[in-house]
RNA sequence: GCCAGCGUAGCUCAGCGGUAGAGCAACUGAUUCGUAAUCAGUGGGUCGGAGGUUCGAAUCCUCUCGCUGGCUCCA
């Protein structure tokens, strides 16, 4: 039935070796999750009779059942329920495949009282239904499965949610049960050792322990207050973003957070967009918390008659915006209502889209390499069934976007008929440092907003002509990209992001003067020093510094006193033994400057 | 928004009808120390909020807010 293979990494090692299959010749740990599905359905039905079947496909990550029942599973249900797949497995029950008759599988189903199956089957059936059989479990399943329950060793149940009976918001609410197999042992490990080095670098929990950031109950939901720590790293990924934006011909625009109401309805904002938050009144004009800064962009553009020769236009803004996302999707800083897009839209002339959309694949390879994103994936989107503009320009612009992307000798995968119906776009999702992918980068076409707003310019043959509007954001948004650095790095942020760069930990209180003299030396050259003069153990202060990922740790005594030298230790490395101070202000100021990711001392 | 689970000190958690607890953190004092936790003491809570049941509620019930896992959505 419904399958989608898993691509993470983790999974690739996950090969059979001696399993054979009923009837597929190439066995894959999706068939094994496949079979670990209908163990699971066939427990529950054991222990808890009456319950009916959903579906029970294998995921990305492992698989799931879809159960209805009137009384929720606790987690006891959960561990008896795997309790009872480990006996099934045990007893090694022979899994076979039988081909009926539809109304015969109908009848079947409808007396096992197992009314969703009967309905999946009156849809998706043909005149013969193929269904799988382990002793009295029966599901209505195109296969293929193992041979056996015996062959689905390692498994394991992982957690219990809501969903909805084929998705549909307004039908019956089904439990659905997770869980995950594999062939190996060693590769489920790995696999449980991988949630569990994610649950660590969770940066909900870096960002409360390292004082980065929080959300509070009376600021309300989704709303991000960065704490200095914070600041510190996003003043330096803004500034980083000027540097590169203005060396690639970007000019910066400053926008309103509020605009009125009529503004969206030109643009269609109000009769498509379902992510406004509700507009409000003042002296009887209705205004608009802005969800997308594209509009006041384009007012910009339309304050006065553009030439041909203006073209093409880069207009960047670190813009914040206001989504009302529903209150079950906000996740920490991944998902929030308000945050800030690295946004920037290029208005541009037909001969100029390739070169436009190259320039803008360049600057972002280049800005997520500098964050330690080498890893990626490129996504090029077609035009799909519903759409506006004509034929002509999104040929010319799905073409244009290709050849960026062929030009560069990127391999990229394209999504036939999945764009926007707003124009062709371009989706880059980069690797993380545990092999997660997260998009950030987006490209698109916008034939709507041009059309809709009228836009032209003056051509070289005095008529006026529309331009290409490319709409684009690099990190995406910097509420979202900090939190993926966080997880990245686990919060061990690079020299150059790291909040507190240096910690200086003088050893008594007679070391104390010349620890502030290093403090100031190091703040001139620009560098976020500070001392730690707490009456506290040497130990101690290491070990503060070491928690709060501080990646340069300076230690000084009698002997640094006497010699006017430091000595150097670097997180997560350890000793490095004495230095003299030059030396090692001139060392960092390099690592900062290139923004190194990795250093040696 | 929907289903389920969870909200007790700044953090991690115990207590689950009978006078609110521990560790860490914070603060105060002593210790002046060489590469991941010095010792002692002190303060800190309308147990998320509102209502109800009860002689008595952190504990039971209802509503509400927030968080978590999913669903769904992301023109």
């Amino acid at each position: 039935m419904e399958t989608r293979i898993g691509s993470m990494a983790q999974e690739k090692k996950g090969r059979p070796q001696e399993q054979k299959l009923v009837d597929s010749p190439a066995p894959s740990l999706e068939v094994l999750r496949h079979s670990a599905a209908h163990l699971l359905a066939q427990a529950v039905l054991d222990l808890f009779p009456g319950t009916q079947v959903g579906i029970g496909p294998a995921v990305e990550n492992g698989f799931y059942y879809d159960f209805l029942r009137d009384k929720p599973f606790t987690p006891e249900d959960l561990e008896a329920i795997e309790q009872r797949m480990r006996e099934l497995v045990k007893e090694d029950i022979p899994i076979e495949r039988i081909v009926i008759p539809k109304a015969e599988a109908i009848k079947l189903f409808q007396d096992m009282g197992q009314e969703l199956k009967v309905e999946l089957i009156k849809e998706k059936g043909g005149d013969q239904v193929s269904c799988y059989r382990q002793r009295s479990f029966i599901d209505f399943c195109l296969g293929p499965h193992l041979p056996s329950t015996g062959a689905i060793k390692y498994f394991k149940l992982l957690s219990v949610s809501g969903a909805y009976w084929r998705g549909d918001e307004r039908g019956p609410q089904l439990q659905r049960i997770y869980g995950t197999a594999f062939f190996t042992k060693q590769d489920l490990e790995n696999y449980l050792h991988f949630l569990e080095e994610a649950r660590q670098r969770d940066h909900r929990r870096l960002g409360a322990d390292l004082d980065l950031f929080s959300f509070d109950e009376l600021v309300g939901p989704g709303l991000v207050l960065w704490h200095p720590k914070a600041g510190a790293i996003r003043k330096e990924i803004e500034d980083y973003w000027h540097e590169e934006h203005f060396q690639d011909g970007y000019e910066f625009l400053y926008t309103p957070h509020i605009a009125k109401l009529d503004v969206w309805r030109t643009s269609g904002h109000t009769e498509f967009y379902e992510a406004m938050f509700p507009p409000f009144q003042s002296e009887g004009i209705e205004y608009e918390l802005k969800p997308m800064n594209c509009p006041f962009h384009i007012m910009i553009y339309k304050s006065r008659l553009r030439s041909y020769r203006d073209l093409p236009l880069r207009w960047a803004e670190l813009g914040t915006v206001y989504r009302y996302e529903r209150s079950g999707v906000l996740h920490g800083l991944l998902r929030v209502r308000g945050f800030t897009q690295d946004d920037a839209h290029i208005f541009c002339r037909d001969d100029q889209l390739e070169e436009e959309i190259t320039r803008v694949i360049s600057l972002a390879l280049r800005m997520l390499r500098t964050f330690g994103f080498v890893g990626y994936d490129l996504f090029l989107s077609t035009r799909p069934e519903k759409y506006v503009g004509s034929e002509e320009d999104w040929d010319q612009a799905t073409q244009a976007l290709k050849k960026a992307l062929e030009k560069q000798g990127l391999s990229f995968q394209i999504d036939e008929g999945e764009g926007v119906f707003y124009g062709p776009k371009i989706d880059m999702k980069i690797k993380d440092a545990l092999g997660r992918s997260w998009q950030c980068t987006t490209i698109q076409l916008d034939f709507n907003l041009a059309e809709r707003f009228d836009l032209s310019y003056t051509g070289e043959d005095g008529q006026p002509h529309r331009p290409f509007l490319i709409h684009r954001a690099i990190l995406g948004s910097l509420e979202r990209f900090f939190g993926i650095l966080i997880e990245h790095y686990k919060g061990n942020f690079p020299l150059w992001l790291a909040p507190v760069q240096m910690s200086i930990l003088p050893i008594a209180d007679r070391h104390n003067e010349y620890a502030d003299q290093l403090n100031q030396l190091f703040r001139r050259e620009g560098i976020r020093s500070v001392v730690n003069s707490r009456r506290e153990k040497i130990g101690h202060k290491i070990r503060e510094a070491e928690m709060a990922k501080v990646p340069v740790i300076l230690i000084i005594g009698d002997r640094e006193l006497q010699k006017e030298t430091v000595s150097l230790r670097v997180h997560t490395v350890g000793d490095k033994g004495e230095w003299p101070v030059s030396k090692l202000l001139e060392k960092i100021k390099i690592l900062i400057k290139n923004k190194a990711i990795t250093y040696d001392f």
